[in-house]
RNA sequence: GGGUCGGUGCCCGAGUGGUUAAUGGGGGCGGACUGUAAAUCCGCUGGCUACGCCUACGUUGGUUCAAAUCCAACCCGGCCCA
């Protein structure tokens, strides 16, 4: 299966998991290089499908991989189908156990598909965003409620009889759930055949995913059959793992780099990946050539942070945040530009120690900054400070100073 | 709908009337070490301008000098049966 997928132009077949249906004696409904070509014959761009779940705000770097997928068919001429589900999202999400399902107004949905799109760039050039969206033809932008809401019972049905429960139950997440005692609703199983209409809405040729796609995406090709479509293929990426390097990347496990974050935190923190990371990072998240690193592991780390920094960034941003990181990582905060500062005019004095960096935000409470203190973790001008109770009378006795917890935290008081 | 088991701190999981902010593990944070890391070792891991005062064991009431632990109702879930 590599080779074939080695077949295929390295603009598709970077970092790519899967491909399917990947036949390449049959014909464009099986083969992607003849569907590829098809495409080119025709004079019709390929219409390439990815939903985005306008639910969650922030895009980290490990949802960037499959946008840069995109960004890549759209350099090539074809046609990004960006499928906002707004109306799945109204909805809930169902994976997660028990979770609290949040229903969504239709405003806040709006809302956040908008937040989502501008953080994929809408509005900029092409040059300096994820996703190209002003070249003509190259994207469509559609929400799943055009044809969803309208759906009615008997369509529903329709839907449902494409699918058994042992299909259903026959999925991983499903079935991993359904062993373990794990509650499943029963609306879930709409989902994957929701997702999968989708694909005949709009009647796609590719849909990129993650490897947990798999199932819905598949859907797709079922249903898309049943209505007398081309069935599209599934393209999978990997789902990146998060900076723990074991748990997959996402917000709620905090081990996620945002695209939005400064390039200070985004380079520093992608420059401590664990070391067994630092070539996948690389082959998803740039376009580096793998065969041209230093033999010297720490270099490469340092190699990988630098670029994806400035894929996001721009070079001159990611060289600066990798010149302050080194600095930072000494400890001792010589490089004074780089330094966040923040008055101290919320503080009451006199103000002890404990309550001080509580306030300021350097601890997430006064019993936390206590816990520091004594913990030996907090200084004030590189001299550690082990009294928590240690007294300031006036904020001048703070201008200027550098709060510092931890090895990394740093805060200026300004006045 | 019936039977039964269960809901504990970020997560898992002990505790079954009283020195209990609640054993243990994971995770997280801090310290030492190092290639910043990882591994290892050590400490911390509810809140509050704090040697005291709050809030916590699904929810709400009750019994008791005293409850996460006993009782009642309710809510939520697993399993078995319909």
């Amino acid at each position: 299966m590599l080779d074939k997928i080695n077949a295929l132009p390295d603009w598709i077949s970077r970092g790519l998991d899967d491909l399917f249906p990947n036949d390449n004696s049959g014909d464009s409904d099986q083969s992607f290089l003849k569907r590829l070509e098809l495409s080119s014959v025709d004079k019709k761009p390929l219409r390439v499908k990815l939903g985005i779940d306008p639910t969650g705000t922030d895009i980290h770097i490990g949802h960037s991989i499959l946008f840069r997928k995109l960004r890549a068919f759209q350099d090539a001429g074809h046609t990004a189908i960006l499928i906002i589900g707004d109306f799945t999202a109204r909805i809930g999400d169902p994976t997660g156990k028990s979770k609290t399902r949040i229903q969504l107004s239709k405003d806040e949905v709006e809302s956040n598909a908008l937040n989502y799109l501008e953080q994929l760039g809408l509005g900029k050039e092409p040059k300096d965003s994820l996703l190209d969206f002003s070249t003509p033809s190259r994207i469509e932008i559609r929400r799943n409620s055009e044809w969803l809401e309208n759906l009615n019972l008997s369509k529903v049905i329709e839907l449902l009889s494409n699918s058994t429960v042992g299909q259903m139950l026959a999925k991983e997440d499903f079935s991993n759930r359904y062993k373990s005692g794990t509650p499943i609703s029963l609306h879930e199983f709409l989902y994957p055949l929701l997702q999968g209409y989708d694909s005949v809405a709009i009647n796609s040729d590719v849909e990129l995913g993650g490897t947990d796609q798999k199932f819905n995406i598949a859907m797709g090709r079922d249903l898309q059959r049943a209505f007398g479509q081309k069935p599209q293929f599934g393209m999978l990426l990997p789902i990146l793992v998060g900076l723990d390097g074991t748990r997959k990347m996402s917000k709620s496990l905090d081990n996620f780099v945002g695209i939005n974050e400064d390039s200070l935190s985004m380079y520093s923190k992608l420059e401590k990946v664990p070391d067994d990371l630092v070539l996948t990072y690389l082959n998803l998240l740039t376009n580096e050539n793998l065969k041209e690193l230093s033999s010297n592991p720490r270099e490469v780390q340092k190699f990988m942070a630098l670029k994806i920094t400035s894929n996001f960034k721009g070079i001159e941003a990611a060289q600066n945040a990798q010149f302050n990181s080194e600095k930072l990582v000494l400890g001792t905060k010589d490089s004074l530009e780089e330094i966040p500062e923040a008055s101290a005019s919320n503080v009451n004095f006199p103000a002890k120690a404990f309550y001080l960096f509580s306030k300021m935000e350097m601890c997430s409470s006064s019993s936390e900054a206590r816990r520091q203190i004594l913990g030996g973790g907090v200084r004030i001008d590189g001299k550690k400070i082990m009294d928590p109770n240690l007294e300031f009378q006036t904020p001048d006795d703070l201008i200027g100073k550098i709060l510092q917890v931890g090895k990394k935290k740093f805060l200026r008081v300004s006045t």
